[in-house]
This record gives C-alpha cells, structure tokens and sequence, in this order.
DNA sequence: CACAAAAATGTGCTCGAACACATAATTTTA
DNA sequence: TAAAATTATGTGTTCGAGCACATTTTTGTG
C-alpha cells in the first residue's frame, strides 16, 4: 500500500503508513524509532528498511503537541543601561518574544554591572537560583564565568554563550565573530585608504586585560601587516575613558606620524569627537558599532567606516538555536560565527532600517 | 480560576481554560476567536474580555496539526548552468528544502533562459498549469512578468518576487536590495579610496533596457556625486561580454583620465581579467557579486571591493516567507530589503563559511 | 400557550507522535 | 505438559485547535 508520488498528491508518511507497510502495529514502529527495545529482529529489520526507504521524518508539529512544557531560559548579560553597546540585546530579545510568542518560552533577563566581577558572580547566582531549562550569557569574566558555567552544567542547565568566547567544552553554543579578521579587516580597509603611515590601535575603557577582543583585534591588525606587503606600521595604545582627551592629546602630540586610529570598541565616537573637535581631518578614522553617536559622527565622515559586531543579532540567535533545540530538538552549531559587516555612511540605513515594511 | 504566574510553573492558557473562565463551552470560544458568528452578546463580550485580558495566543503547533495539506511551490529563475550568478540560488532552495524537511512543503523549481522571453513564457506557463499554491520568481521581463503575475493571481496562487521589483499590488511579499543606494555605495567607496578622478560605470551584457539594476545603480552614483561636494566624476558605458576587451580597450584609451571602473553587476571579473591582463594597476574596481572568479581577483587585490546581493540570502527569505505564512499564518512585509554588504579580502571568508561550524 | 423556527451553546471527533497499559506469543521452569 | 516468566505486539488515550453536528435555549407566530 504504497503512496504514488504526483504532484499536489503527496502526503507525508505517518507512523501508522509504516505500521502498515510494515505490517505491524504502530506501537512497534514506535518503539523502533526511539530504541525502546521489546522488538523482534524481524519487526526490527521490517521497519528500519521501510523508515530507510521512504526517508521518514517525524511531523514536528505533532511530536511538541504532546510536550507542553514551558522552558524558561535566563539571558545574563551587561546593565545595558550602562553601556549603549548592550542597548540593542533588548530589542534582540524582545524580537524572539514575538517571535515566539505562541509557544510556551519564559525568558527572564539579568543585568550586571560590566566592570564588576561582585555583580556578575551576584547575577550569577540569581541565575543558579531559578533554576532555568537554559542559559544565555556573556561571559566577562573568564575565570568566573567558567566556574559558574560548570555549576550551571552541573545542574543540567544548557549554557550558551555569545559576544566573546571563552574555552569550555559544557558550552552548547557560541555565537559571535572572529575577533583577529576584525582586526585584519580594519587593517585592510586602513591599507586601502591610507596606502602607508602609522595606525594607532586604541583600546577606551578600564581593565584591559579582561577585554580579550582587544587583544584579538590588535593581534589580527598586525597579522595582517606582517603577512602582506602593505607599507602601513602600527602601534598599540590603551586609555581611561575619563581622561581620553588629554591622554590622546599627548600621545598625538608624540606620534604626529599618526595617520590612522582604530578604535577597538564602541567607543570610537570619543574619539572622534576629539578629532572634530581640534580639526584633525587628516586623522581616519575605523572602529565598532552603530552606536547613535557613532552613527553621527560617520555620516559627518568623522568616521570613515564602522565595524558592526551585531549584538542584536548575535543574541537573537544565540536565543533561537536554543529554543529550537528545545522545540524542535534541532541540532546546533557549536558555534555560530556571524559575517562581519563594514559598515559606511552609505550602506548604514541598510542595517538600521527596521526589517518589516508593512504598505 | 486563575492560573498564577510563578517563574517554573507558568501554563499556556488554552481555548479549554478560556472557556472556564469564562463559563461557556470550548465551542463558543471558537467562535468569538474566529468570528463566525451564532454567540450571544453577553458571551461575546466576556470571552473577549478574557482573551485580551490574557493576551491569548492560539497553540500553532495545534492549530496547524490538523491541517495536514502539503503546499507546493513553484521556484522560477534564470538558469544557473548559464550564469553563476544564479548559483547560489540553489543552494538557497536546498537549505528551504532542509530547514522544512519535517513540514509538508514541496518545492519545484523552473528554470528560464534570463535573456530569452520566449523561454520565460514557456517556463511561466508551466508553472500555470501545475497549479502550485504559490510561486517565487524572478521577474526579468518586466511586461511578461506583470502578464503572468495577473494569471497566477487569478487563480488564487500567492506570487512572490526577489531579485528586482516591479510594480504590481498583487505581489505578496518582494526581498531584494534598494539598488540606488547600491550605486551610493560605490560612489562612497570610490570617493573614499580615489578622492577626486572619473569613475566609469560599466554595464556588460545584452539587453541593457531589460536591466533596471543598471539604471539604478547608475542613478545612485550619480546621485552621491550631485548630493555630496565629492570630487569625483562619472561616465555611463554598456559594453557587451563578447568583444569586451577591444570595446573596453578603446573606452579606456579614449578616456585616459578613468581612475575607477564601477561594474554594475557580477561580470566584474572580465574587467579585472583585462586589468591583470594589461597590468592597469591604477585602475580602481568595484563590483558586486562573491562568484568564483571575482573571489580570485579579489584576493588578489584587482578588485577592491565588492557588493554583496546575496541571492541565497533572498531566495531564502522569499522562501521562508511563504512558507511560514501557509504554515503559522505568519504575516510578511510587502517589502524585505536586505542589508547592503560591503565585502573586501578581510572579511569574505566570513561571508561564505558554511554558517554550521560541527566540532 | 403551543409549537415551530432560529439562535445559541455544547459535545465529540480529528490530526500525528508518544507513551502507558493491555494482551498475545514465546520461552523457561517445575 | 502445564503454569509461570519473559518477551513481543497491539490498543487507547493524551496534547490544543478546529470544525461538524447534536442539543439546548430563546424568540417569533398562529
């Protein structure tokens, strides 16, 4: 009893076809599909050749119908309210609410302070404490972060990780970019619009050595100009936040050789502000993402490109990998490398336009 | 009888809780949700209270676990035998073709000859009498197109276009890319690593009326020389891919003063072919498309950048779109412009690595 | 007021997979 | 060889939404 497949006349396969085909009960089929044993090696070769043969796939939508558990997942990551780079993580999140809005997902969202390892390892435990099916975080902090990682894996929690990644193999998932070709790539784009000169790597903020993007970034900028032959040189510079103007005035004043700055996060527009405000014009200007500021500063070609790292959407799918393991047991990546968007003020509005245009 | 939000012990409300709620049976519910009618005015007004009170979202998995129809799809374009361009469309359908490979879709594609009309007819009449519930397609022929459009319309079946847009209210759903600001984006580009010089604006091939793409990407550049006190200048050329090299070798000639050429579509690696051949190292180019050849020319530093239109990308989404709207009664955008990339060496490979990195 | 017509409401089955439980077939043991 | 133990197989219910159909309530009319 075999269905003749015509177009427009196919129909999926269902336990109970096999079972016919088989010429068993569905039961059985059942019970080869999950391995559940208390089957005959006949039944068992019958219904693994009809399974082979007509490529079965089981019906999702009937399979999740039964499972009506609600699985809530903890997202822990930086006070957005502290730095606007983590601004765009909420509208990542709420678009997978939406998104997922008619099936049963709770997520709950945590805030720590980005600078302070007491306040995540607080969030943390906040974490620990709910219980959730699943955990997506930014791991800051390396060593704590791991520790909490294990804890979490302990628990049967699922842990996946974005933004930076950090070597553990209980990670479900990383979702994020590869840090040395960012940096190769502003080297490059500096090759192209400088030719030759002297390129300043910045990194803005406190605590540097926990900022292992930094390292990353200037590690492939150099690459780049050892392995190629571009004629640009480079060096490496880390300032305070709170004293940028004067600490990039010296050091300006002492490499008046510099013809290029690559900013290593999103704190470009600090920068660029400084080189408005004193009419550095011949200073170009490269760093990280579509921060409104930024955003300013590269349509008035302050900025001459932006490096956009995605936070939304790294989240959002750090988020969906999750969920639809859980739905859909769908397989995921260990990681998920995202594309690294050079952004400019031309192609800008082609990232930031809201996706939906409804006429 | 309230169910109590509590982290962990939340529950979906059902149709079956709604009506408790709100003292009628499931079957009343049914009807105010769907609005068939037959309630009185009191239930109405209670099960509505309760359904925005509660913000109830209807289980999909349910709702379209009975309805077990298997949509068809009719997929036509170009023929990728003929251009690479259209490559990367096949592999856009075989990811569909995975991703719903537990759904009931059925997918059939049809292949035109892109500068044949007589080809596309025959294939759009095809496509007609196999009556799919929807088609996606590339509308080359503009006149042709908006005919067939308005038969499959006819007959009830959902139209979708990507690629280029034409005018026609009866489109469901276009994904595609805005080309005027395509064509800035060159201009940026140019601006950036020229400064000042004229940049040729080339379109290859036959037909060039057919080819909007051109006129507005030529519109675009155009429009980012008026708009911004660039020094830049531009000349249009069309040239045709068989004698390229002798009509391009006299253009250049004739315009000694061409510092940048501007190829309009993925044929830019014939341009780069001569450029390497006749060793014009001063000559800047910009283009678009990751086919094989322009990825080598690329690499090798004779394309400086190109333009990325992804059309796995929009097949995919023009796909996904249908899909999840006969399968979730998802709502799609009339329009899906995609992000513009900017691809240079540095940042290719994090385009085209497979997005599933298994370790 | 009776009784039919209309309107409102309720009941019960379906979809496909999963799983508990009931029954049948086979093998082991006394 | 019969009863018990083991193994294999089959049956029936569940999930939530949707819809056909059965039943109840209300309204209208002679």
């Amino acid at each position: 009893m075999f269905f003749y497949y015509i177009y427009h006349m196919r129909k999926k396969y269902t336990i109970k076809d096999i079972a016919e085909l088989a010429g068993v009960s569905k039961g059985t089929v059942d019970r080869v599909i999950h391995k559940r044993g208390k089957v005959s090696e006949k039944a068992l070769v019958d219904v693994t050749r009809i399974l082979e043969e007509i490529d079965y796939k089981p019906n999702l939508i009937a399979r999740n119908l039964k499972n009506n558990k609600v699985y809530s997942i903890c997202v822990l990551i930086p006070d957005y309210h502290l730095d606007d780079y983590w601004l765009s993580c909420k509208e990542g999140i709420e678009s997978v609410k939406q998104e997922f809005a008619s099936f049963d997902i709770q997520i709950k969202t945590l805030l720590y302070h980005s600078k302070d390892v007491n306040s995540f390892l607080q969030k943390s435990n906040e974490v620990l404490a709910l219980k959730p099916d699943a955990v997506l975080m930014v791991p800051s902090f390396q060593k704590e972060s791991e520790t909490i990682i294990n804890l979490l894996a302990n628990q049967d929690i699922v842990v996946s990780i974005f933004n930076n990644n950090i070597p553990n193999n209980k990670i479900f998932n990383f979702v994020g970019q590869d840090l040395i070709k960012s940096g190769r790539i502003a080297a490059k784009l500096f090759d192209l619009i400088l030719g030759n000169g002297k390129v300043a790597i910045l990194y803005i903020g406190a605590n540097f050595k926990n900022a292992t993007y930094f390292h990353e970034k200037d590690q492939g900028f150099k690459e780049y100009i050892k392995q190629t032959d571009t004629a640009l040189s480079s060096v490496t510079q880390t300032f305070s936040s709170e004293n940028l103007e004067l600490e990039l005035t010296n050091f300006l004043s002492q490499n008046p050789d510099v013809k290029g700055i690559f900013v290593t996060n999103s704190k470009t527009y600090m920068v660029a502000k400084l080189i408005k405000k004193h009419n550095l014009k011949d200073i170009k200007l490269i760093g990280y993402d579509l921060l409104e500021e930024n955003i300013t500063y590269l349509k008035n070609n302050t900025i001459q490109f932006l490096i956009h790292q995605n936070a939304k959407h790294q989240i959002h799918l750090g988020l969906t990998n999750l969920i639809e393991y859980f739905m859909f047991s769908k397989k995921t990546p260990k990681r998920n490398l995202l594309p690294i968007n050079i952004i400019n003020s031309e192609n800008l509005s082609s990232y930031t336009q809201k996706e939906t245009i409804y006429e």
